[in-house]
DNA sequence: GATGATTATTAGCCTATGCTAACTTTTTGC
DNA sequence: GCAAAAAGTTAGCATAGGCTAATAATCATC
């Protein structure tokens, strides 16, 4: 037999492999963002509505403890989404208002599209919570445009 | 000011901060399955294709190193997924096999859905590898009967 | 069947994200 | 303004899921 009738062998093959694997490291990529993505969000509502952040309140929202969320803001501190003082609300660096408003953005379009489709309310917003962090632009314009159609 | 407009305290309010975190804690429990959820389908594949899953061809398109493979495999294994020996390939347990072919459906319906959409396959395929943990039973029906409709 | 290449495992490290328990600070209500 | 309640922090623990370096087993080829 020949070297291209090998199993994996074939160009094909090999490019084939390669795009998976792509696929599957985009999506990890994703996935380091996305609490990162939910707390902004969160944090930047928080603040529209209450004028302020409060670690007691976000931890709520998000369902986990007090000290999740504390260890949480540490990081998005760390990587200047956020600033704080001790034992006092959070709020948005410029960037994180930034990632914030495209959340907000691409939360709003795949919630829209869902329920344009015909989901319930409840389902929708469960749903939308996920997908939102794994639709690229390209997916995301999609959507805009079939809820606008619809 | 009465209780009832006290910020948070209204019944109504606590509703929905309860539904909002019902909802991430449902995403949360969706991302503890990923990982395995996509192992499961991969071997499925690979053994279909190749009559065996071997870990130097999962981490290929899993985009991960051999260490890697190894260590998700011992999860697996530990939850009843897989069986292993040392050194040799990999096969699925019945529960595997059902999970396998549970993730397989959904991941056709997702692509088959982005495609009819109008989405260029790479993208496709990309998005639906991270959109397929996020779309509930509902979502999925209306997802098929899109594509078919389309 | 020796041997070099390939594949698999193990050990050890790291980060993210969750938790509880204990402690500190701030806020609230008399 | 003091005491109790609420909120926030810290320490310490666990698991998942990545990695590299080192080691071990298997396979392929002569
Ligand atoms: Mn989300
Ligand atoms: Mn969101
Ligand atoms: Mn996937
Ligand atoms: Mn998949």
């Amino acid at each position: 037999m020949t070297d291209d009738e090998n199993l994996e062998s074939t160009e094909a093959e090999a490019r084939a492999v390669e795009s998976r694997a792509e696929a599957f490291i985009g999506v990890r990529e994703a996935r380091r963002s996305e609490v990162a993505e939910d707390y902004v969000e969160l944090i930047a509502e928080l603040i529209h509505e209450n004028g302020e952040a409060r670690p007691v309140d976000i931890a709520a929202r998000m369902g986990v403890t007090a000290p999740t969320v504390a260890k949480t803001l540490g990081r998005l501190a760390r990587d200047g989404l956020i600033t704080r003082a001790k034992y006092r609300s959070v709020f948005l660096t410029e960037e994180g208002r930034a990632l914030a408003k495209e959340c907000r953005h691409r939360h709003e379009i795949v919630l829209r599209f869902l329920l344009s489709l015909g989901l319930d309310p409840e389902t929708a917003e469960r749903d939308a919570e996920g997908i939102e962090h794994h639709v690229s632009e390209r997916t995301l314009a999609l959507f805009a445009a079939f809820a606008q159609r619809s």
